[in-house]
DNA sequence: GCCGGATTTGTTATCGATAACATTCATTCA
DNA sequence: TGAATGAATGTTATCGATAACAAATCCGGC
């Protein structure tokens, strides 16, 4: 029978009801506590039968262990980002079957330009361990998390040679992928449709594919790396003028799904067929990406995993008592070839599009 | 200075440094609580140079009084959703500026089969109030709820009747707008691919749809009526079976997006084009949908005002002393005619489609 | 039958703050 | 002038659990 709710039962109502000491029921509780065989069986049933159960907030008070993990989100507005979601989905997967849960702090919700309230935050409500999503352009997070007496790591950004842990996506691995492929197919003429600006994973992209065409001494059309800012829009601007010209790329590689959605229909819109006149990559491969018209040839990044990373290293720091290793891993890319791309010259290799083994629960 | 991070600063220590008494203290730290302006200042002064912060978990255990909201994901993997995020950032949005934080309570981490249990969590940790996201199919909850003594809202599905609020998406007006405008557009053979049996949304797109034909007077065609499950592979088996065969439907409503892509993507595997030949319309807008080519015809979700509302009678109700009143609301879609729908006969009014204003943070 | 170590249980202090009640002191009005 | 009023501050008990230490019990072996 279930507590009715008005009253609350503690600790001690198991002690009087079981003639026990409150002691004794707390360690008959938890499971590390030596009591007989027999106590705790009565202390349990005492404890189904009033409907207790224990609290939280007074354990942590006194045990000086919370079972909270904070996630500390950065960016104005990535709470309701794709990735995030699956970030957070990795972290609960590998939470399931402990007791621990998650925290959100948002950056946007404290004051945005004081990181350290939110970090400060985190310490008044005693997470157990940190995880900072994203932090930004500007590095200062750095400092103020250096002398900080939790454990933490930083997701989806490398921190360089720094003392604090991180994992995030392998770039370079990805965008050398797409690279290579494309020019695997024959493509001499790649354009390359930037990112952010201020973010590092643009520039680490656009790295690596200058390096690999150099490595197969592929000269880099400078006239062909330009600006999208991650835009749908903006990159459809600018295949567009690219596309108008006379001889044209054969391969546009966009360092982000959403701007390769954008070539492509410019492509379309110019009389262009996918794949066989223009191929076009991604990076990311969004949920749509493999149900789009035609399925594009993009990189998954392995975001959910950032998260499995992120709370498996928590959980083992916080298990170790002395300080926690550095963790620093870059996880790799997955390539993922479809229809969006074949070799040059309108000799189309790929068959009539077919949907992918995308499903999405709920509507 | 900041406390060097070693040795917790306490109120005892404030209390020591000013020489006030740590009750003083405590209310000095308190908007609502009388002490004069010059104690006050002495104190936060001391404050900032000795690194204090309150300590939220004593406070919480003294107060009784709890700055956490509980989130309670039921669906399996639902955190990873789009529309999950969407609501998450919703809420943050409300929270933003007060002390509240969300606390996430995954189903998939505790038993699965056992919401109670999740529930008796959140109790534990005493969160103020409690989101319940899609409570999923089996009613388990309500009973499990009704008597809880803290605020408390549904979002996302309608539980009838009972005096548990909850606030959702207007499945009715979303469908019968659809409905509407492929009607208005002269469709008079119009398919509807059904999403989810168990769930509640997909059955009330479906009779808004039909309540519609049948206001206008239409006749629902039984053989273009299935299941699609949501995900896009099923609805491209189906549409490529509808499609095949002689007088073909004009018009196909998918339940959700997803299907809508694998529609188009049937209709253009058999030479169809879309829309001069079929109209496509979804149901969810996605973040894809405006980029997709064609751009999808679909009805628009407020996610994220399912979340702001949601916050935002909690944090009515945690004011207020008495029992919160039930709220029962459900909330408006938006139509988004796009590209996908043109009227039926091949002549096709939408002109070459354009990438919309969608964009994204972040790559 | 008695001793010493292991096991189980009990007692007291404490985590860090706030509620409830008590006290001080200045101000005001009959 | 003295009592009443009220604002500012102090004292003590407490929220509900656990750590640290103490006491009681059990057990086999000589």
């Amino acid at each position: 029978m279930r507590n009715q709710g008005r009253q609350k039962v503690t600790m001690d109502d198991i002690a009087r009801d079981t003639g026990l000491s409150t002691m004794t029921v707390s360690r008959a509780l938890r499971e590390s506590e030596s009591v007989s065989a027999a106590t705790r069986k009565k202390v349990l049933e005492a404890t189904q039968r009033l409907g207790y159960h224990v609290d939280f907030i007074a354990r942590q008070l006194r045990a000086k262990h919370t079972f909270q993990l904070g996630v500390v989100v950065s960016f104005r507005g990535y709470v309701g980002h794709y990735y995030f979601g699956q970030i957070l989905q990795g972290m609960q997967q590998v939470l399931a079957g402990t007791h621990y849960h998650i925290s959100l702090f948002d950056l946007e919700s404290e004051d945005l330009n004081d990181p350290l309230k939110c970090v400060n935050l985190c310490h008044q409500r005693r997470v157990g361990g940190l995880v900072i999503v994203g932090p930004g352009r500007k590095e200062r997070f750095p400092k103020i998390l250096a002398d900080l007496a939790m454990p933490l790591i930083v997701v989806g950004s490398s921190l360089g040679r720094q003392a604090i842990s991180y994992v995030a996506v392998d770039n370079n691995s990805g965008a050398r992928a797409i690279t290579e492929h494309l020019l695997g197919l024959g493509h001499r003429r790649i354009g390359f449709i930037q990112g952010w600006r201020e973010g590092r994973d643009s520039a680490q992209r656009e790295r690596a594919f200058r390096q690999t065409l150099a490595a197969h001494k592929v000269p880099v059309m400078e006239q062909w790396i330009g600006p999208g800012e991650y835009e749908t829009r903006k990159a459809h601007h600018l295949a567009m003028d690219w596309l108008s010209r006379p001889a044209p790329p054969t391969a546009i590689f966009a360092a982000n799904d959403l701007m390769a959605y954008g070539v492509i229909d410019a492509a379309r819109s110019l009389g262009l067929r996918v794949p066989e006149d223009l191929s076009v990559a991604g990076f990311d491969d969004l949920g749509s990406s493999a149900d789009f018209v035609p399925a594009l040839t993009t990189v998954a990044q392995p975001m959910a995993s950032l998260g499995t990373v992120a709370a498996r290293y928590l959980l083992e720091a916080l298990q170790t008592n002395g300080p926690a290793a550095v963790l620093h891993q870059k996880l790799p890319t997955q390539l993922r070839v479809r229809s969006s791309t074949a070799p040059p010259g309108g000799s189309a290799v790929a068959g009539p599009s077919k949907p992918k083994r995308r499903t999405s629960k709920r509507a």
